[in-house]
This record gives C-alpha cells, sequence and structure tokens, in this order.
DNA sequence: GCTCCGTGGAGGTTCGTTTC
DNA sequence: GAAACGAACCTCCACGGAGC
C-alpha cells in the first residue's frame, strides 16, 4: 500500500500550460515539465537545466497519431549546455515530432555518467513495461554498472520520478492494467480466471476478447482476438484504430494491453460492428457491465 | 481587440429494432 | 440469442456574431 505523499508543482511562467516544475518534499529530485516553444527562453535563466540528467520527449506520431517518448541523458557541457541544449539538438532530428519534454535532475548536480545511465536504463525499461506508450528509442539504454548501495539509492529516486512525472499528467510509467493478468484460457476449463472478478468478456463468432475498466477507461487485455473484417455498419473509426495499433496486433491477436476512453469504443474495436459496450462486456457469471455498475 | 455566447458539425456512444 | 443495422443522443470543438 503506497503512503501518502506530498507534491509541489510551481509554476514558472505563473500558467499551467507553461513550464511547471515539481518536487516532493525529502526528496533531491527536481522534474520539470517544458513545453517546446518554452525550451531555449528556460534554459538561458534556469542553470540547473544544465545539469546532467535524464529526459523524456512527448509527442504523437504523425501517421497513427500514437503517443510516443524518447528516453534519453544528458550530461554538463562545456559550453554550458547540459539537458535543455540537448533537448534542442532534437528539434531538427527524427525525434522532432515532441511538443513537451520532461527533465530529470537534481538540485545539487549529483548525478554522473553512471547514475544517469542507470536511471536512463530503467526508466525506459518502466516505460517499455507499462506499454502506454510507443517508445522511440531505437537501441537500448545502457544500464551502467552501479554498486548495490548506489542501485538502492537510485531505485528509491526513480520511484519518486515515477511520481512526480505522473503528477505532471504523463503516465508513461503507470502500467495500463495493474491487476495481474492470467492466461487466456478456455471459459469451462478456467479456474484462474474464476477467481479474478473484475475481468469483463466479449465473445462472438470470430473474436474473443477479455477487459478491464480501469480509472483511465477501458482495457482490453494481451492475448485477445478480435474480428478481423469490420461490418458495414461498423463505426468508420475501427479502421483507424486498427491502424493506429497495428504492432501491438499479430494476426488479429493482441499482442499487449490496449487502453481505451470507453467500453463502447473498446466492443466496437474487438466485434467490428456496432455495439454498446455496457450491454456486450460481462463477468464470468454472464452479468453485463451495465448491471455490473448498478 | 477581447470575451462571451450561441450555433453547427464531427465524431463517439448508446439504444431499440430487425434479421437470421 | 447473437449479430447487424440505423438512428438518437451526447460531447467536444471550431467558428462567427454581439457586446464591451
Amino acid at each position: 500500500m503506497p503512503t501518502p505523499k506530498t507534491v509541489q508543482l510551481f509554476l514558472l511562467n505563473g500558467t499551467p500550460t507553461g513550464p511547471i516544475k515539481c518536487s516532493l518534499s525529502n526528496w533531491t529530485g527536481r522534474v520539470f515539465l517544458v513545453p517546446r516553444t518554452n525550451l531555449k527562453p528556460l534554459s538561458k535563466q534556469r542553470p540547473d537545466l544544465s545539469h546532467n540528467g535524464v529526459y523524456l520527449l512527448f509527442g504523437s506520431e504523425e501517421t497513427t497519431d500514437r503517443e510516443m517518448v524518447y528516453v534519453g541523458q544528458a550530461r554538463s557541457r562545456a559550453n554550458g549546455n547540459g539537458i535543455a541544449g540537448r533537448i534542442d539538438e532534437h528539434s531538427t532530428d527524427r525525434l522532432s515530432y515532441f511538443t513537451h519534454a520532461i527533465i530529470i535532475t537534481t538540485t545539487d548536480d549529483s548525478f554522473g555518467p553512471t547514475e544517469i545511465s542507470y536511471l536512463e536504463n530503467n526508466l525506459w525499461k518502466a516505460a517499455l513495461e507499462a506499454e502506454r506508450y510507443k517508445i522511440a528509442n531505437n537501441n537500448t539504454p545502457s544500464p551502467g554498472n552501479v554498486t548495490e548501495e548506489k542501485q538502492a539509492e537510485l531505485d528509491e529516486f526513480i520511484e519518486y520520478t515515477k511520481i512526480a512525472v505522473g503528477s505532471l499528467g504523463y503516465k508513461v510509467f503507470q502500467p495500463l492494467d495493474e491487476t495481474p493478468t492470467p492466461p487466456l484460457r478456455d471459459d469451462t476449463s478456467n479456474t484462474v480466471e474464476k477467481e479474478n472478478t473484475s475481468t469483463l468478456f466479449f465473445k462472438g463468432q470470430n473474436f474473443h476478447a477479455r477487459g478491464r475498466q480501469t480509472a483511465d477507461g477501458f482495457v482490453i487485455l494481451k492475448d485477445s482476438t478480435i474480428r478481423a473484417e469490420s461490418a458495414p455498419s461498423c463505426p468508420p473509426s475501427r479502421e483507424s484504430y486498427v491502424e493506429k495499433f497495428a504492432d501491438s496486433l499479430e494476426d488479429f491477436r493482441l499482442t499487449k494491453d490496449i487502453l481505451f476512453r470507453s467500453p463502447s469504443t473498446a466492443a466496437v474495436f474487438v466485434s467490428g460492428r456496432s455495439s454498446n459496450g455496457l450491454k456486450e462486456w460481462k463477468s464470468f457469471e454472464g452479468v453485463s457491465l451495465k448491471d455490473l455498475e448498478l
């Protein structure tokens, strides 16, 4: 059970749409959310943005509109350019998609190359495992070589970083569905599934899906199969979702969990026809989501 | 020039009916 | 009963006009 935390958000320009500094009580870490347009002017004003640290670049893929994140690291340079300068260099390369950057550093610039490599590698892994964003990194960041004492210290730093980044509205490290997912089996022999009361089912001739309602929407679980073709009455948005999540589908079977805004959108995606998610998603006992919510 | 408000369109969601 | 369909309903957003 996580303990309560105090998170402080400081609006550097006095507006919620501008750069924001995030800090937690008794933590030396500092997390900055910086809109791309504020990056250059801010880097000149704030020396702490030239510290060693790790950064995240957020934006969306042009062709599919899929949300993307890049995890990188930067060190102080002789010319005074640190993280902010490094991020600015991405404005003209393949990462120019980004609209916002999150910069993670410390108040005392105490991290060296080894520490930030460890942070970068672990934050990259956490983002990969959470599966909320498409990862823009082409290579696996090096984990570095830290002592076990330093590792324990950095692991705690990472936990605080996840809280700070989440508080800034980017749930890049929070898994879509934090409930352990049992393997997909035939319902008649599935004893594990029966114990998991939050799992809902939607089955048809050419599809068999499992899902769960979460605080963010409705998650269709990995290994669910969806209908290959769409019915004529199917909302056109279904095809765009199939295209958007093409890299999460293998022969119309989900290779990872996918989050939708509502049970109905998820039901349309699965069935390939117009569907009411509240009626179609049912518990193992056959109770519809609508009745479960009563 | 700015803000507020109403309108209309697009997209998403839900529901009732029909067909097999 | 499941699948399919069409339509009503809802929400969001862009746009334009009125008022200050």
